[in-house]
DNA sequence: GATATAAGTTTACTTGGGTAAACGATGGAA
DNA sequence: TTCCATCGTTTACCCAAGTAAACTTATATC
């Protein structure tokens, strides 16, 4: 395995938020809006690239796909919060020592944040710390 | 590449942080000390894989070496915080589209953080939106 | 009906991470 | 002085991601 312990290369990562942004498509879709993402002046990628990863993913069950006449429309399979959560864990793991509060302390103090955002943070922070039954935690 | 796109693999990434943990290190230290770390029931990694790793990272310019008899002691040449943010921000753009607010959200809404860690949170996030000046941002 | 088009399939190659045995050299122990 | 432990080096796999041409098949078109 490689990068980021998702289970999911860039491109493949790429690939599946297109399909959880549209619930489904055609690889001829994925394909043009893939391409139509990535900036001009950088080379397209091959539609049968594109049809070798969605196969990969495939394989190891990221994706599935139903078949109208001979296309075949494919649908993800994981939830993107799921994914999210792992990726998120993974980095978490491999650099904070399993600290959010390193990782959100890293951000304040590395990452631009508006002013507006910082807002909403604190007003997040405010809910979440005063009603610790929100029920989102895991 | 892979996975973290800090150019740096998992074993890779472990290796840095004895780096900088001590400062500098020997192979055989390295590989001890990375073997002292995985729980016992996994099997260690080979001393000859460490150095292979080692070979790599120098290759890719992540360490160097001096000499000392005829052992050598390794040296890691970016910083940890560079790596770090390297890390972060490759996790920002490829999941949470460059919003630090929306990784935050997910933190809090996801993962568990202590009592304490809200409160200190809390703090963090009522100095850095009050004073703006606190010099850290990029 | 011949053919270009487009879908999926097969095959193949490159790169990078990880793993580790095999090998050569050297220095200390027996 | 011989031999073993230990360096570092060389060589060799495996696997996953990414890339894409070549190929097969079927359909729609001229």
């Amino acid at each position: 395995m490689a990068v980021s312990s998702n289970g999911l290369g860039k491109m493949q990562l790429q690939i599946m938020q297109i399909l959880w942004e549209r619930g489904h498509a055609t690889a001829r879709e994925i394909t043009e809006e893939l391409n139509r993402r990535k900036s001009e002046a950088q080379e397209p990628t091959a539609h049968s690239t594109v049809q070798t990863l969605l196969r990969k993913l495939e394989a190891k069950g990221a994706v599935t796909h139903t078949a109208q006449e001979r296309t075949f429309t494919f649908h993800p399979v994981p939830k993107e919060e799921e994914v999210t959560v792992n990726a998120t864990r993974d980095l978490l793991a491999r650099i904070f020592n399993n600290s959010a509060y390193g990782l959100v302390s890293h951000l304040i103090r590395h990452e631009k944040i508006s002013p507006t955002e910082m807002r909403q943070l604190r007003e997040l922070i405010e809910a979440e710390g005063s009603d610790d039954s929100s029920g989102g935690k895991k």
